[in-house]
DNA sequence: AATCTCACG
DNA sequence: ACGTACGTGAGATTA
């Protein structure tokens, strides 16, 4: 695809800048620096807006300019900028140099011709920026003009349609326009007599200005005679507006790329002292990582193999690792070896003979350092390869320490290494120190790393699918599908693409003129919200709710799902460094999202059979509820949990000031959307939206929430407060999430920092308590000898697929070791349920 | 690759 | 005056 490129009329936006922001403002030296801060910031905005993939900003320079020759008095009328704005001219300069944007101008040149000039030129699409309407005229079809508002950092986006559309004019026309109405702020004349109304009158008219004059006698009157009259002073006129597009100046779109915010874009910045800009920027300050000198030995021959294994055999720690095809070992930070078998029968480095070596390696006493052990361990098993003694998992420690990279090559790269062995080797050892800083140590050594290998063995156990049913169902929806398909071909009076939201707009909302509900970035929402308030509006709606929900299951829990069945199994991948608060996600198929709210999704779990017999299942009720009420220490909270009542029914007899008895259906509900908005960081809009309430009413009851339970109120801006101060937040173990949202300028991001500060301890300790009680249940299951084992985990429930014989022990152990798995002021409660398919557990 | 929609806790 | 619940993954469309 072709590249975006920015252009930026440098002192068009100057100028608005300074005329927008008044306000004074000094850099550390005392230089007048407003124009500059909002030139910053517009640029920052539509880079941010647009995202651009190049930048070129243009300068007027002065030195003869060609329309003097034309017409002496060009902008004669042109007191020059204020000594203030000037004075911010050379500041604007170092500051862009800094942030390495290429800056083009040439004196006697403006800035417009040295844009017309790049835009023509460059075949991608460009995007000028500028507060000059003369720019209109470089619009085309790859060519858009975005001109800044009062609003400073608003901008209109005109582009050939809205140009038509708006303006009721072409980009030549603009010109002609021009010539005719003249322009007072360049001095440039146009016919006298002639304005805004008069001139558009006629461009509309005619077309253009020779037309214009072609049928000036059919003109009468006044307006005969001026046009007669300023003839000359129009083509002169057209002379002056027309942007050059041929200018000869140096440029170089390749390397003009977007601002770089280094050290020293960060050090000019400080300087101006722009606080609220640097707030919102991240800087790359990392100096480059020093790249480590890493020797890799190539391991050519068997007998070479054998001295190194045997080496690393004596060694205290080693590194190993495997993508597939070479394998690489390290036992020092600078230093590896890497073997690759070969295929061939000629070489005696083959696949059996080299694993020969590596497996009694790879199984001895020794402690190992890793890259994602779990990954690894399945990589390993086609050939036989176990591995013991794992202590270090660079993949599992650096997600501890609040990174994350994608993969091996990237980990090692930001720590400047382009070895993998010796990275891990020695990456091993700094992030040890790490944890144990953060106080994350315990959480890794006795949680997380043990748990990777339980996690293995229930993404190599599977679960089983009953294949035949899924064809059967998936013929069926298919029929359904096809159906619904007609019906609302029908109803629309067209075919079109259903799934097509752009399509369904044009139905919905044009074609059919229901009422529009929220707006997207492209358009009107067609979500399920909105749909739903539209039901009974037309009889296309709920035909339309049908085939979404139909397509969906289809398309992803059937058609979706056979692909992953291998061997009448599926195996899901559980992600163990990916979430923000320490959940666990799945993947590939995700085993955490089966249908169940729905009675037609819940079929799905149909398909899902037990290996061994039954599914056991047991799951937490409400455990990030009760952990707010042990971490807030709320009386009233819990009390209602010692007591074994039902939470939101007592919420909503608090709220309501009525007793237990008199609260109905709706209120508890009421109560219950509450009480999770409490768990997500509420908002009164958040809610409102949730339940049907009020803005207003939502935040009554928000109010009356923490009037009722201070010490949860307490506790939440504690979270904040934290967060704030140490820049993260904590859960049960000591896992830690950063939270930088809380230092943005941004309103929205920061509201957004308060909410995970208060949810991710919540949600976060929950799913470490899970990781606990699911090594213990393991643990439990072989301990008592039973065959049964945990497949799935989600998120606050497990699934044991389970020898039907072993099940009350089974259901025993998990109630026991869930709920006791760690000792809070609030009790955990587990319920436990079984069945032959996931439909009945 | 980004966006929209929707499945789950 | 503004946009907003927390955490995920997948499929289809569109650019």
């Amino acid at each position: 695809m072709s590249q975006k490129l920015l252009l930026i009329d440098g002192n068009s936006i100057l100028n608005r800048a300074y005329f927008a922001l008044q306000r004074a403002m000094t850099d550390n030296e005392g230089r007048n620096v407003n124009a500059v801060f909002g030139f910053t910031n517009i640029l920052l905005k539509v880079i941010s807006d647009l995202k651009p993939d190049k930048l070129i900003v243009a300068f007027d320079k002065h030195g003869h300019n060609f329309r003097k020759d034309i017409y002496p008095e060009y902008k004669a009328n042109r007191h020059g900028m204020p000594d203030d704005l000037a004075a911010q001219m050379p500041v604007l300069h170092e500051l862009l140099s800094a942030m390495k944007v290429q800056i083009v101008e040439k004196a006697g040149v403006e800035a417009d011709d040295i844009i017309g000039t790049v835009s023509l030129a460059y075949d991608g699409e460009s995007y000028i920026v500028s507060g000059d309407r003369d720019m209109l005229q470089l619009v085309s079809d790859k060519t858009v003009v975005l001109l800044t508002k009062k609003g400073v950092t608003e901008v209109e986006t005109v582009d050939l349609e809205t140009l038509k559309n708006d303006y009721g004019l072409t980009p030549s026309q603009v010109v002609d326009f021009k010539a005719l109405r003249g322009d007072t702020s360049d001095n440039i004349p146009g016919v006298k007599g002639v304005g805004d109304k008069t001139a558009m009158a006629l461009i509309a008219k005619y077309g253009d200005i020779d037309n214009v004059f072609a049928h000036v006698e059919e003109e009468k009157g006044a307006l005969h005679d001026k046009l007669v009259e300023g003839k000359e002073m129009a083509y002169v006129s057209k002379r002056l507006a027309t942007i050059v597009t041929d200018v000869d100046v140096d440029y170089d779109v390749a390397s003009a790329e977007l601002p770089v915010f280094g050290e020293e874009a960060k050090r000019m910045l400080e300087q101006l002292q722009f606080k609220s800009i640097m707030a919102r920027l991240t800087f790359d300050e990392k100096e480059p990582v020093a790249a480590v000198e890493v020797q890799t030995v190539q391991v050519t021959g068997l007998q070479q193999l054998k001295e190194i294994a045997e080496k690393l055999n004596s060694a205290k720690l080693f590194a190993f690792h495997f993508d597939g095809r070479t394998i690489y070992l390290s036992d020092s930070e600078t230093s590896q070896y890497a073997v690759t078998p070969s295929g061939s029968f000629l070489d005696e480095m083959t696949n059996d003979a080299v694993w020969e070596i590596l497996r009694p390696l790879l199984a001895n006493g020794n402690e190992k350092a890793v890259y994602d052990v779990k990954a690894l361990r399945h990589v390993l098993e086609p050939f036989g390869a176990e591995l013991a003694c794992v202590r270090y998992d660079v993949c599992l420690m650096q997600y501890l320490c609040d990174r994350a990279y994608k993969d091996v090559s990237s980990f090692a790269a930001a720590y400047g290494y382009d070895a993998l062995g010796a990275a891990i080797y020695s990456l091993a050892l700094t992030l040890k120190e790490q944890l144990a800083k953060n106080g994350v140590d315990k959480l890794y050594y006795d949680i997380e790393l043990p748990l990777s290998d339980l996690l293995y063995r229930m993404e190599t156990e599977g679960v089983k699918v009953d294949v035949e049913l899924l064809d059967k169902m998936s013929a069926e929806l298919h029929a359904q599908l096809d159906a619904l398909t007609e019906e609302i071909y029908q109803l629309a009076g067209e075919t079109f693409n259903i799934n097509s939201t752009m399509q369904l707009q044009k139905v919905l909302f044009e074609k059919l003129g229901l009422p529009r509900g929220k707006k997207t970035q492209r358009g009107y929402s067609t979500g399920n919200d909105v749909l739903e308030k539209l039901a009974d509006k037309h009889p296309i709606v709920p035909k339309i709710l049908a085939f979404r929900q139909t397509s969906k299951l289809l398309g992803t829990y059937l058609d979706g799902l056979k692909p992953l069945v291998r061997r009448g199994l599926v195996h899901t991948t559980f992600n163990q460094t990916l979430t923000a608060t320490g959940r666990l996600s799945s993947s590939d198929p995700n085993l955490q999202n089966i249908p169940i709210r729905s009675d037609v999704g819940k079929e799905i779990r149909r398909l899902f059979l037990s290996k061994h017999g039954v599914f056991v299942g047991a799951d937490y009720s409400q455990i990030e509820l009760r952990l707010l009420a042990a971490f807030s220490n709320d009386k009233n909270m819990l009390d209602s949990f010692r007591k074994g009542e039902d939470i939101h029914l007592r919420v909503a007899s608090e709220l309501l000031g009525i007793p237990p008895e008199m609260v109905n259906h709706d209120m508890r509900r009421m109560a219950k959307a509450v009480n999770f908005g409490i768990i997500y960081g509420i908002s009164d809009f958040g809610l409102s939206q949730n339940v049907r309430l009020s803005v207003k009413k939502a935040h009554e009851y928000i109010n009356l929430y923490f009037e009722r339970f201070p010490t949860i109120k307490s506790y939440l801006d504690g979270c904040v407060e934290r967060a704030r101060r140490d820049g993260y937040v904590t859960t049960i173990t000591g896992r830690r999430r950063q939270i930088p949202e809380l230092k943005s300028s941004n309103y929205n991001l920061r509201a957004f920092g308060e909410r995970a500060a208060m949810n991710m301890p919540l949600q976060g300790s929950a799913a470490d308590i899970m990781k606990i009680a699911m090594l213990r249940v393991d643990e439990a299951m072989r301990k008592a000898g039973l065959k049964s084992r945990i497949v799935l985990q989600i998120h606050d429930e497990l699934i044991v697929d389970c020898y039907p014989e072993e099940a009350q022990q089974v259901k025993r152990i998990l109630a026991e070791q869930m709920e006791n798995a760690v000792s809070l002021a609030c009790p955990l409660t587990v319920e436990t349920e079984e069945g032959v398919t996931l439909y009945e557990a």
